[in-house]
DNA sequence: TGTTTATGAAGAAAAACTACATCCTTCAAG
DNA sequence: CTTGAAGGATGTAGTTTTTCTTCATAAACA
């Protein structure tokens, strides 16, 4: 016990199995260690590899110290033992197969590389997007729908399962919301809102005409506000938007460009989601309690 | 020597230690499996977290066999022993604690920390569901929707702008698809199917009984074949479908897990494109050089 | 010189692994 | 169809290896 409370006042590690990454851990505790146990960590971090491979006396004769000094080491940097540090680090240790290659699809790559390669690139969708995103532009988005009388979606095309994805969203929030995916439909309904209301528009060139149509029949008639997603900044639809929210992508041969920004889409869809959940949080809750109820009644 | 030799001969492993990720190591190894193997691969697939944290005994428990099977089965999955096959595991494993921001969002974030979140999370949705993702089944379900005489795309609820997702994506090859999302619908779209047509059927819970009813009906009147994207191997989905492509998801208090697992279930369904598109690639470079013609036209 | 603390040696405990016995399954001969 | 031999699959029990603990010794400091 009394050893077990030096290693704790001088780490200052509470809980075990711990919170931050091993490699962090081993770094952390250096200063505070003991001149054997810091062998250790020395040898380590050194070995990342090495280590992975072997067991605490080979861990001892590398670094010169007996193999009581290597478990005391584990304890002291807040491990359970030395194969709990032996799992930490391997999960740090990024495996050499896992890095993104985000070249072109080939008809040569097998299904397992193929999969690497869609995903990876949908990720550095999201990255790009996120680095990209003005945040302050998602809360003012969030905060004009969270408060508008009525939101209507509306996209076509490719963008019209966004639109669609976006109104499940919404709607489950409890908010007024609805959904138009059809030219003329979007058309009609926009030119009967008020200034109270808003157009949440999903294009990705923001060139398409007939949303943008719409949006300027709602702006003249009624004067609604207009929050756009799009990955066109420079778009005629940028130009009639109040807010407008930009994805990025890159274009690849086998998914044009339109198709990996849809992803993004989603995803700051998904953000609008959380930011007016958390704005409107008592009807929020209420709202997907009920929601669960029902779609529970709905399964096997 | 000669239970070495059988090994090998049976999984076809080479190099031990191996090249192949961890996962995909088990997964490849299970058809070729033992019945008593097979468990065992079973088991450490679905529990992977916890077959961290556990002992050759444990394991052998939790899987319902002997201890003396784990250690084979490590062996003929390619593996040195147990210790190497946790220390793989845990390589593939994205380190929950890597992923600090993964924690609830909270009303106290700000714009900039929100958006950080929920990309994370999903970006993590991603990464998770690529781990678990068997690529071969992927590639047989592209391989299947490619011939197929005719590819009717279900889903209700939340799951229905996935399924129409899907549908804009398939469509785009020129292969012959259609979508159902009333439940109604589906179920006579699905009467009508015979033997060589196919259904994909996207379902979260994989346990709604509109989409399984309609499933089981053009299993019994025409024998269609079925892909399903689900969340849960275990589902009364999964059960009635030829091939089954897992999503991994992990529920926070704001974004229902369904919720989280739509990225992944879109991500799936670009690579199903991605992947239908290079075996129909003639046919696919084609369709879609005709429909940017056509959407040229609908711009500004 | 006495006390505290760091370290290692040796042995206890636990885990991983092996060898073998038993129990199936299969298939061929009666 | 039955029987039994052969071979393979699996579990039991024992062996080896590894991890961890205890305690004695050595070093540091007062």
């Amino acid at each position: 016990m009394t050893k077990t409370r030096r290693a704790t006042e001088r780490t200052g590690v509470k809980n075990m199995g711990g919170e931050a990454g091993a490699i962090a851990r081993l770094r952390g505790a250096l200063p505070s260690l003991l001149p054997a146990e810091r062998k250790v960590a020395i040898y380590v971090l050194e070995n990342q590899e090495t280590t992975l491979a072997s067991s605490v006396g080979e861990v001892a004769m590398g670094a010169q110290i007996s193999e009581a000094t290597v478990i005391r080491f584990c304890r002291t940097a807040g491990f359970l033992g030395f194969a709990d540090l032996k799992i930490g680090l391997a999960r740090e240790l990024v495996n050499p197969l896992a890095s993104t290659l985000h070249e072109d699809v080939s008809p040569k790559d097998d299904p397992s590389t193929l999969a690497r390669k869609v995903f990876g690139a949908n990720i550095d969708t999201l990255n790009d997007t996120l680095n990209s995103l003005d945040p302050f532009a998602v809360d003012k988005a969030g905060e004009m729908i969270a408060h508008a009388g009525k939101t209507l979606i509306i996209g076509v095309g490719t963008s019209a399962p966004i639109a669609f994805d976006a109104y499940t969203k919404l709607m489950r929030l409890g908010i007024p919301v609805s959904l138009q995916t059809d030219a003329h439909l979007m058309m009609m309904e926009a030119a009967l809102l008020t200034k109270n209301d808003l157009i949440l528009v999903i294009s990705h060139s923001g060139a398409t005409k007939d949303p943008v149509e719409a949006v300027q029949v709602g702006r003249k008639s009624g004067g609604v506000k207009v929050v756009s997603i799009t990955n066109n900044s420079m778009s005629p639809l940028a130009a009639v938007s109040d807010v407008t929210l930009i994805t990025a992508s890159r274009e690849t041969k086998f998914r044009s460009e339109a198709l990996a920004s849809r992803i993004a889409q989603a995803c700051i869809a998904d953000l609008l989601y959380v930011t007016i959940g958390l704005k409107t949080s008592k009807r929020a809750l209420a709202s997907s309690r009920k929601i669960e109820d029902v779609i529970t009644a709905k399964q096997f």
